[in-house]
RNA sequence: GCUCUGGUGGUGGAAUUGGUAGACACGCAGGACUUAAAAUCCUGUGAUCAUUGCGAUCGUGCGGGUUCAAGUCCCGCCCGGAGUACCA
């Protein structure tokens, strides 16, 4: 019988489904395993070979937890809000709904011809009013929500409020926008509008009033993470700062949490690393310098440094242009100057900063600062390499020892002291927390890290300044100018935001007449003028939340998909807990993996989730990149020349559909076919083939080098086209896609398919017993493919799997007791052969139903070993013995060998390493 | 610049605790079967030299070191990829 993947792989998968094979079921009573891949945005290109790599390597971890007898939650489901498609809607005038829904049916199919074995029947996507009903209810709680530090937690916003009736916000510690303080009748005097007011600023979602990242051409705000290198993230957008009224979320309030909690999670390192650098934790010292000519109590100058021990070597003091104290202090006549500098710093966008990096540019205010510890009189400056939003806005430099510092008084001539031995401060900046402190009073002869500290400690005694750390993360901007996402449950009345009532959810989207941003910084949904405008005089926030808010929490709602009256059901929650097993790409570093935590830790800290962090362990698959292939075509002609050619032309290269090449060999006669412009092109062969030239690069449409899922199935079966998948090598590794290998897969799946069949092809096993060699190759493969997958070396499975086949076949093996529990080791691999195999050989029920096999050390046992010796750490013989030796009876055998005595020449040899069971090595 | 990664045959990669470098595949070459091709099977395949046989030397980015023994550990460099970028 003829290995036909068509046929078997469509009957297995409408088996698997009419059984339910793949629904999770909580009743169970087995231990739980949660696998979980990210959640994909259905693009209207589909699934190319990159995709499915994470999400077979899922799969084959999800089948082979279940054949170990776990209940195993893994599901799929679509991040279904986002610019594309609106960027669809906008141009066609078609509703971004009826794209996303055709690009989700796309996605399901070509996920279902995998043969994933999904619990479809919680499949969710974040645009169905019946999930984003949830996204807006953990909203409303976070707006209800207020930073406790003394709690360290999120507590509800009721306990804050109880508390300023009693004592007002004097004993109140909390993570909120800098507000005046006040007491309990004070507060109790506030009218409704003042209260609520004040609250805003507590509000772990609140409104605030700064500096966003304004991107015109998409015509909406971004936050932080969806700007690269001052352009937009998706479309390559200029992106300015602007200052508008925004929501945010006090993302801020966990910086500390979300480092520490890194340690308690099993993810890969590097990025943890981003993790951490991204929130930026530094631990210094905040600084008060008094400002000349002004009175005690009033103007102070305050910075943060992370180097107190160098107050001594400050010469100068440089604030942001944007700082609030520049006009109180600039002098009559400095006054010009500086308004032309700010003038000019604003015009700046983001970009022009960035580019201007090298350039060194400032102003003097006129003012000077007083050093506490000397009394010198120090010039304050105001340049653009000091940001207003990071710690106090406004620093001490010290040219001696901070490189910008330093090439900053170069440049105006200020001067540089020396204050930490170690470098020659004439010659560049010595920054290194290393060697001891000189010019600098009491802290002289001290070493750094102590000097630091003594500094700390005399600048809290004098009440000038205290240890301080500062995170460089900044609260998460929630709003978006557009109209594919999730709207606000919020309205205003006299301009002050409210929940609306949760009884009230979801506040679906409405219909609009057109997509587009307004432009002047307000959605689509601003012209609703029936939408916005409540009966009761009140109106609704008009703008929507980003893409990443559905994405923060959706893998709690597949616990529970259908539950419509919690956002996730308690039982389910107590059950499942959170992910044990994440896989997804590293692009969402600082974006949805930290979001996600966030999220998670505040619906922990409200009690909603039992858990502080949402996935335990993280896999980082690696991108398939794209193999393109490149014609090169003799200059103003349509004659093309075979690659190894060119150096006698003159050419110029073009792409070409990588489906028309095989093995760098184009087939000429498809080319021609291709397009018009090439009907009647003509070659120039190498013998009597065309060589095509190769380029990595990313797989695209524009590239002509994508290969589909769908093609490779159709051509080699999906269980060949899986192994194929893992066997390319490390899944955390990128590598071009290349299809040439395949063949290798393919033909173990058929030497495998024939053990099962004798000559005539007749299904045909034998009952005999096993012998010790039949039973060690399956118990050896055994071992070896349990312990790669739970090492996640999923590419040695398969290796392993061939050499078993090979050395099965090389027995013409047949017996039951051997292939029987190969075909179940196989089967989270390719499920579909195991199965087809399974049930021809008699079994009635689904192979997914069989425990996993277990080896056993027995048929493991070697009698004998070929020790490798080696002469001096070279390979230069070996020796067949007996694994019960001692070393000394080795030794013996080992010397009497015709080559060890050529070697030693005669001489007794100097030294002998025995390792038993390993090597010999002998030194002579 | 800083941080994190990685560098092994023609190609993808293996070597899990310092112990036979190149498993397993692809590709290539030769052979068998065939009228022929495809498919299948067998043999060979790191490099250089020697080839009548034995063999010898080199070899995991480069240069040092530790060790009986280094792809693996240590020190110093080079190159690629990713993240970040005036963060005081």
């Amino acid at each position: 019988m003829e290995y036909n993947f068509t046929a078997i792989e469509k009957r297995w998968q409408i088996f698997w489904e009419e059984e339910g094979s793949y629904r999770t079921d909580e009743s169970s009573g087995k231990p739980k395993y949660y696998i979980l891949d990210m959640f994909p945005y259905p693009s209207g290109a589909g699934l190319h070979v990159g995709h499915p790599l994470g999400y077979i390597a899922s799969d084959i971890v999800a089948r082979y937890k279940r054949h170990q007898g776990f209940e195993v939650l893994h599901p799929m489901g679509y991040d279904a809000f986002g610019l594309p498609a609106e960027q669809y809607a906008i141009d066609t005038g078609n509703h971004p709904a009826d794209f996303t829904d055709k690009n989700i049916a796309r996605y399901r199919e070509q996920l279902q011809m995998l043969g994933l074995s999904f619990d479809w029947s919680r499949e969710v996507k974040t645009s169905d009013p019946a999930f984003y009903k949830w996204t807006q209810w953990i909203f409303i709680q976070l707006f209800h929500s207020w930073y406790n530090i003394n709690s360290d937690r999120a507590e509800e916003i009721n306990t804050l409020i109880q508390e300023f009736e009693i004592h007002g916000n004097e004993n109140v510690n909390a993570v909120c926008t800098p507000t005046p303080s006040f007491t309990a009748t004070a507060w109790n005097k506030m009218d409704e509008q003042e209260q609520q007011k004040i609250l805003l600023n507590y509000r772990l979602a609140y409104i605030g009033n700064s500096e966003v990242n304004w991107c015109e051409a998409l015509g909406t705000v971004l936050a932080n993470e969806e700007v690269k290198d001052g352009v937009s993230e998706r479309g390559g957008y200029p992106v300015v700062k602007r200052t508008m009224k925004q929501w945010f979320l006090r993302i801020t309030a966990y910086a500390e949490r979300l480092i520490q909690g890194l340690d308690t999670i099993s993810w890969p390192e590097a990025i943890k690393e981003i993790q951490r650098n991204w929130i930026g934790k530094s631990t210094g010292a905040e600084v008060s310098f008094k400002i000349k000519g002004t009175h005690e109590d009033a103007l102070d100058l305050n910075v943060f440094t992370t180097r107190p021990d160098t107050i001594f070597g400050a010469t100068f003091m440089v604030l942001a242009p944007e700082h609030a104290l520049v006009s109180a202090i600039t002098t009559e006549e400095q006054k010009n100057v500086i308004q032309d500098y700010i003038e000019q710093a604003k015009r700046k966008s983001d970009r022009e900063r960035m580019a201007e990096t090298k350039k060194i540019s400032g102003a003097f205010t006129g003012a000077y600062a007083i050093n506490p510890f000397t009394g010198t009189e120090i010039p304050i400056w105001i340049a653009d390499y000091v940001l207003a939003d990071y710690g106090k806005g406004a620093i001490m430099a010290v040219p001696g020892h901070d490189s910008r510092d330093w090439a900053f008084a170069k440049h105006f001539n200020l001067p540089i002291l020396e204050v930490v031995k170690g470098g020659n401060v004439l010659e560049a900046s010595y920054d290194a927390k290393d060697g001891e402190l000189v010019n600098s009073g009491f802290l002289n002869g001290l070493m750094v890290k102590d000097a630091i500290n003594l500094a700390i400690s005399k600048l809290e005694e004098a009440g000038i300044g205290s240890k301080q750390i500062n995170y460089r993360l900044r609260d998460a901007n929630f709003s978006r100018q557009r109209y594919w996402g999730e709207p606000f449950p919020i309205i205003y009345k006299d301009d002050i935001p409210y929940s609306v009532n949760e009884k009230e959810l979801p506040i679906s989207l409405p219909e609009v007449s057109s997509y587009k941003p307004s432009g002047s910084g307000s959605s689509p949904l601003a012209a609703l003028n029936e939408w916005v405008n409540l009966p009761d005089g009140s109106r609704r926030e008009t703008n929507t939340m980003p893409g990443w808010a559905g994405s923060s929490w959706y893998f709690l709602r597949y616990m529970s998909p259908n539950n419509n009256e919690e956002f996730i059901s308690k039982e389910r929650e107590q059950y499942w807990k959170n992910v044990d097993f994440y896989i997804g790409g590293a692009e969402h570093a600082t974006g949805h993996l930290l979001y996600s935590r966030f999220w998670h830790k505040f619906l922990f800290d409200r009690g909603f989730v039992s858990t502080d962090e949402p996935f335990k362990k993280l896999i980082n698959q690696g991108m398939i990149q794209g193999r393109s292939s490149i014609l090169y075509r003799k200059k103003d002609s349509n004659t093309f020349v075979s690659k190894n050619l060119i150096s006698n032309y003159e050419t110029t290269e073009i792409r070409v559909d990588v489906n028309l090449v095989e093995n760098d060999i184009l087939n000429t006669d498809l080319f021609k076919a291709w397009r018009p412009e090439f009907q009647n092109a003509a070659f120039i062969l190498e013998g009597d083939k065309y060589i095509c030239g190769a380029e990595v690069e990313k797989m695209s449409k524009s590239k002509y080098n994508v290969v589909t899922p769908d093609s490779m199935v159709a051509k080699y079966g999906c269980d060949t086209f899986r192994m194929y998948e893992m066997f390319l090598g490390p899944i955390e590794q990128s590598k071009p896609w290349n299809t040439e290998g395949i063949d290798g897969v393919s033909r173990f799946l058929k030497k495998l398919w024939n053990l099962f069949f004798d000559k005539d092809g007749n299904i045909s096993l034998s009952e005999e017993k096993p012998d010790a060699d039949e039973l060690k190759i399956l118990h050896k493969t055994i071992k070896k493919v349990t312990e790669d997958i739970e090492r996640f070396n999923l590419n040695t499975c398969i290796s392993s799997f061939m050499i078993c086949v090979n050395e099965l076949g090389a027995l013409k093996c047949n017996k039951r007791s051997i292939l029987e529990p190969l075909i179940i080791l196989l089967a989270p691999f390719a499920p579909h052969i195991s199965e087809e195999l399974w049930q021809q050989i008699g079994n009635n029920s689904s192979i997914n139903k069989c425990a996993y096999p277990k080896h056993n050390d027995e048929f493991l046992v070697e009698s004998t070993f070929e020790y490798p010796i080696s002469i001096n750490g070279k390979l230069r013989a070996k020796l067949n013995l007996d694994l019960n030796l001692n070393k000394e009876q080795i030794e013996k055998a080992v010397l009497q060998l015709e080559e060890v005595q050529k070697w030693c020449n005669g001489n007794p040899p100097k030294k002998i390493i025995v390792v038993p069971g390993r090597i010999v090595n002998i030194v002579v």
